[in-house]
DNA sequence: GATTAAGTTAGCCTTGTGGCTCAGTATCCG
DNA sequence: CGGATACTGAGCCACAAGGCTAACTTAATC
């Protein structure tokens, strides 16, 4: 565990902010320009931008400059990484489950772990 | 979509971090006192309680206090939260695919609006 | 070639985060 | 009772986040 280094602090540092992850639902029906998206929010363009550089740079989505249009895409990548974390952890959670299946009928003092039972 | 008010700014933030997410890991074993978490972290220990306080207030963890020690279980909650969102992004993205293959054939220049109203 | 459109750069400002220390408070142990 | 243990509270600090404006750079359009 914890071998992600700094990625897992980028992707879901990106997450945790509604612009954010509004801009990423909005891409997941398709790529689109930086205008296109920063229309729905009331946000001046420089501060809708920097939104923009930190999903690029979280790994979210890639994004091309062709003419003087921007155009993001979403990168299905950071999905894998959130999920594996996720399942990194709902394993560990299970395995304790089934460590304290085979431990019921020991006594057990201190407490603290019969009470997680519930 | 967006209908998750803070609370999913909190979730996702709480994990934005090293330690928060070690913290979990360790708790996914079971519950733990504050000490016992805070052992393998060079921080000193009121540093490492906003980590805790943290992670209580973003439903991630709850605490009890019994004596002097304050024991720290994982919330399962949390991790649905998570998951929640997550299936709703892959939802879009999936439906978009869908809209992708019976599109092919199509012209498409002044884009996205139209395509939103699919 | 002048205007408009789409970003971009630079700089400022306020708040939040993540760390620290130092001084409590409240058990628990002998 | 007295000391150790396990937090807790107050307050400080540096830096990152998220917003702004104003001015600049490139296309595209007329």
């Amino acid at each position: 565990m914890a071998q992600y280094p700094q990625q897992l602090d980028d992707v879901f540092h990106a997450l945790a902010d509604p612009t954010r992850r509004e801009v990423l639902g909005r891409l997941g029906a398709g790529p689109a320009s930086v205008s296109e998206l920063a229309e729905p929010f009331e946000m001046a363009l420089p501060s809708f931008m920097k939104h923009i550089r930190y999903l690029e740079s979280a790994g979210w989505i890639s994004t091309r400059k062709s003419g003087r249009v921007r155009t993001c895409v979403l990168e299905r990548k950071s999905f894998d990484v959130v999920e594996a974390w996720l399942r990194e952890q709902r394993d560990i959670w299970e395995r304790r489950t089934d460590r304290l299946e085979r431990f019921v009928t020991t006594t057990h003092d201190k407490a603290t772990e019969k009470e997680a039972r519930e």
